[in-house]
DNA sequence: GCCGTTTTCGGCCCGACTGTTTTCAGTCG
């Protein structure tokens, strides 16, 4: 029923599509664009708010019109200007932006003089050679993209951070030691700990860019080289993915290094700010006139323009350079500051590993504790364990703490939330526990008001301390629970649950943007591996990168405790909601 | 469409690469 910030975003983005593509004011349309970031990027849901009368909050770029189309949008789920746009340029024409090497207008050109419409219709004609016909296409052009659009089978795919992160280190591996590279780096989204990266960017530092230059585009991941210059290469890699390499001048490493991180929304508002101070940024410095007054290291830059170094993490152009400029930057969260994991598999039940092996392993990632946490019983594909095998599991838990030194165990359960909000195991068991973990695996797609009714009977259950993945979603193969995230963190507030940062690379899950809003709400976040092997707890890493990304502290998460500090708080979780158990009744 | 320690109107980030261009538009990041 009530319409998310996601889908707000999504007309938006659509908006400004077909716009760009009519021609309208580029400014135009770059408003829409912000809008849609903005909106998406907001911590709370708008049209529950909306709904309730509330009157919506000033968002910057946000002015008189977005805001009435925000409203109307919440209301209708779409608006008067989107219905118009429709009537007068097929829908589907936007898809065709999704091409490569087609924008706007190329697509207005194909559609009024090919009357082309969709991908599949631009390669009949580029086959039938109709394309270069056209003024400012050629035959090298409908060449390339016929290329593109065979090989554009999933066109926008994005990758888990940690599949793409591992590519660029291999690809800057192995350009290390290449003469007169000075260092290789590797930025984009990646240096930003995206929990989704559409594509490599590498940043070389040398004096001999076409040596760098050659030796990248004759490596052996390297499929097919689609662009090359001077200073710059674009490749597919043979894993599919594509990867660009920039060379830059030393003295020009940190202006590279902040043009080539990014984000994009980022670049733009250091660069306009720059420009008030009548300076220009690009990826070669900072520049007053012709002269260079920075630009070899990121803290330059950004001193430049009045403002502390800005860890990559948060150059999103969501509130960071507001904050930086106040000296009000969060000192954000750290890996080491990790001090357990509250979420790990063992064989008992889908893991690989025992006890005593996943504990020799947390210890040798640093961690001082974690929580066993196997499936309950209706896992059934996991193997979930029922009452009698977790109870044997609770015994040799104790017999492994009492032998092993440097890490305790604490007795958990990763318990299924049934469709009705009941959990899986009966109190007498939960009540014996340490830690109750709960999650969603199964019945994804109840209506939103029942999927948001079910978690909350699971977070008043008295036994329950923290849910885990809050969204379900899988990067790639699922989408989040349609359910209002918004409820569900004030609930967790309220009943002072904790919510999972799950860190297995295909979840990251919760969403940076849900994190900062659980901080807003005071939640406390766990921020776990979900470990199944021994290995597993590597993905803490990434974890960590996107509690960054949230704008977390240490303060912010509850595995950062000492072990007393985190039984004081499962402690407290249980008698609170014990006591409100007696004041509402059985 | 937004916005204002220059402005309520006139601006709005900056540069590389490609291909068709006869001096530059389109696309991309």
């Amino acid at each position: 029923m009530s319409v998310s910030n996601a889908a707000i975003a999504a007309v938006f983005e659509e908006i400004a599509d077909i716009l760009e593509i009519e021609g309208a004011n580029p400014y135009r349309v770059r408003a829409y664009r912000n809008a849609a970031r903005t909106v998406s990027a907001y911590g709370t849901e708008l049209a529950p708010l909306l709904a309730r009368g509330a009157t919506l909050p000033k968002m910057p770029g946000i002015g008189e019109d977005l805001a009435g189309k925000i409203a109307e949008i919440a209301a209708t789920g779409s608006c008067a200007l989107r219905e118009r746009l429709h009537r007068e340029v097929p829908a589907a024409i936007v898809s065709l932006l999704q091409v490569a090497g087609i924008g706007p207008k190329r697509v207005k050109l194909l559609y009024h003089d090919l009357g082309i419409e969709t991908p599949e219709q631009l390669l009949e004609a580029a086959r039938a050679g109709r394309v270069q016909r056209l003024h400012g296409f050629g035959a090298r052009t409908e060449a390339r993209l016929m290329e593109a659009l065979q090989r554009q089978l999933a066109p926008g795919r994005r990758y888990p951070l940690a599949d793409v992160a591992a590519q660029g280190e291999a690809l800057a591996a192995a350009l290390r030691g290449c003469r007169g590279l000075r260092s290789i780096t590797v930025c984009g989204s990646v240096r930003r700990m995206r929990d989704t990266v559409g594509d490599l960017d590498l940043l070389a530092v040398t004096r001999t860019p076409a040596t760098v230059m050659r030796r990248f585009l004759g490596l052996p991941a390297v499929g097919e080289v689609l662009t090359r210059g001077p200073t710059r290469a674009t490749v597919m890699l043979r894993s599919g993915l594509q990867a660009d390499l920039r060379a830059i001048a030393p003295e020009a490493e940190g202006a590279a290094l902040v043009y080539f991180t990014g984000s994009k929304a980022h670049n733009i508002a250091i660069r306009r700010r720059a420009q008030k101070r009548r300076l220009k940024i690009s990826e070669y410095g900072v520049f007053r006139g012709a002269r260079r007054i920075a630009g070899a290291t990121e803290a330059e830059v950004y001193a430049a323009i009045g403002l502390p170094p800005i860890p990559p993490e948060l150059r999103e152009d969501r509130g960071e350079i507001a904050a930086a400029a106040a000296d009000q930057l969060p000192r954000l969260i750290e890996r080491a500051d990790l001090r357990g994991d509250l979420h790990v598999h063992t064989i008992g039940s889908d893991g690989t590993a025992d006890l005593e092996a996943m504990a020799q392993a947390a210890r040798r990632a640093g961690l001082q504790y974690i929580a066993i946490t196997d499936h309950s019983r209706s896992t059934r594909v996991a193997h979930g364990l029922d009452e009698a095998r977790l109870l044997r599991q609770l015994d040799a838990i104790d017999a492994l703490n009492a032998r092993l030194d440097g890490v305790v165990l604490l007795k958990g359960i990763e318990v299924d939330i049934l469709a009705d909000g009941r959990l899986d195991l009966p109190d007498r068991v939960l009540g014996r526990l340490d830690i109750v973990v709960g999650a969603v695996h199964a019945h994804f797609d109840l209506p939103r008001r029942r999927q948001l009714l079910r978690l909350q009977r699971a977070l008043d259950h008295r036994h329950f301390h923290v849910l885990a993945h809050p969204s379900c979603r899988l990067i790639g193969t699922r989408e989040p629970l349609d359910v209002d995230i918004s409820a569900v963190i004030r609930s967790a507030a309220q009943r002072g649950c904790g919510l999972e940062l799950n860190a297995q690379p295909q979840r990251m899950d919760l969403l940076d943007t849900h994190c900062r809003e659980a901080q807003a709400q005071g939640v406390p976040i766990s921020i776990a591996s979900d470990a199944h092997g021994p290995r597993d707890f590597d993905w803490l890493h990434y974890g960590v990168g996107q509690a960054r990304r949230g704008w977390l502290r240490r303060e912010d998460v509850v595995n950062t405790r000492t072990l007393d500090e985190l039984r004081q708080w499962l402690g407290a979780r249980s008698s609170q909601a014990s006591s409100e158990h007696r004041r509402r009744g059985p």
